[in-house]
DNA sequence: ATCCGCAAACTGGTATACTAGTATCCAAGA
DNA sequence: TCTTGGATACTAGTATACCAGTTTGCGGAT
């Protein structure tokens, strides 16, 4: 076997930081690298077969998102779990969220889009896979703010998403019937967005949102 | 005159990058750099005297806040004006200080800061000083965010209300009493937010922050 | 056995060198 | 005159070398 070469996941054709960042993010809200792990920029350059300095991008994105923290002339540590950030993002998600779907309700826009999408959620939350409920839970969010006309939107949500992505990785096995409560959230939201019922899609969203804090230790 | 050392205005003591965020920042909103403006990293290196590298860190920082936008082996030019970003900046600050000023009506905090700061805002508003107000108005809004206990969601508002601030500066002498009106809107925001008027507060401050959007040519 | 101090092995921050891709401009040919 | 080809002068992306500050652990003194 030749070990030469190895395998490093990395696309050298596309830009390397947003490579990066989104596999250490997955590492971080997947518990792969554990909160308050050292992280070590020599050692990761090594690992995928590049420089620091494209390494350093990604974890500077990091770092902004508040996943990891970096120490000058200490290191780079794994953000430790934090009630409060947690808390924060929740309330950052909610308003976004919800001043989504308020735009949705009160625009008649057409949201045929989202059916084919609900076929997905049911089957995966009919079997309780939770892994594969939360790619299209991710889809879902991702394609109300399309609808939405609003990409900024998204991409602050996501922003903050990682720390009750955290949340939900570390409590994944805790609760039956997850996904399926989730998809019967996503369909109240989407049924009061159709009848206009902005207060309402907005009431539903933010329930939707806060549902991750009844996972809280 | 020695002209071997130039002033650049930065403390190399503290961290490069993020003063130069601040000062690319500052010349994009008033103008200095305009709209469609090639910029050159070897050539802001060369006027701060320091090297790429930090200063590619702060053009990140810039583009991922959309003020700048960065075409690999073309070059980085300053973001032209636009009016779907201008909106959703606004629509996205709207969601968010809205939930803080929910937050804080809600939870019956003590405002008593606020009151000082309104003292200053008055000042600069009788004599329609507006850079001064500008200055009194974000004080405003991040104490607000402070006393709410939500920092990030301050820093994501800051993120977006680059293209908002850029509006301002361009309208700037537009209309007259501008920042008399906005003192006004501040004060209703407390009175309401003292009173526990929840919805009433969230109504003030997201008429507050659409008022921008009046200026558009 | 304990404490103190120094040295060595890290860390992230910065500067610089190099690569590869793009735009521009000018000259040569139709 | 207009078009086209190519050399040149840029650009951002990446790799690497160097710097300064922090941590750590060992060794000697108490």
């Amino acid at each position: 076997m030749n070990m030469q070469f190895v395998e490093t996941g990395l696309d050298l054709t596309k830009p390397i930081p947003p490579q990066l960042y989104e596999i250490l993010r997955q590492r971080i809200v997947d518990n792969t690298l554990q909160p308050g792990e050292r992280i070590s920029e020599a050692g990761l350059a090594q690992e995928f077969d590049v420089s620091r300095t494209p390494l350093r991008a990604a974890l500077q994105q990091l770092a902004t998102d508040g996943l990891v923290s970096v120490r000058p002339q200490v290191g780079t540590l794994v953000a430790r779990l934090d009630v409060a950030q947690l808390n924060e993002a929740v309330f950052i998600r909610s308003a976004l969220e919800c001043a989504v779907v308020e735009k949705l309700a009160s625009s008649a826009a057409d949201l045929g889009e989202l059916d084919r999408m609900f076929t997905l959620q049911a089957a995966a939350a009919e079997i309780d896979d939770y892994a594969t409920f939360f790619r299209h839970d991710e889809a879902f969010h991702a394609k109300l703010a399309e609808l939405a006309g609003t990409p900024t939107t998204w991409r602050l949500v996501q922003s903050v998403k990682g720390h009750v992505d955290r949340q939900r990785y570390s409590m994944m096995a805790g609760i039956p019937m997850r996904s399926r409560r989730a998809y019967d959230e996503h369909l109240l939201i989407s049924d009061r967005i159709r009848n206009g019922d902005v207060a309402g899609a907005s009431k539903a969203m933010a329930d939707h949102v806060a549902s991750v804090l009844e996972l809280e230790q």
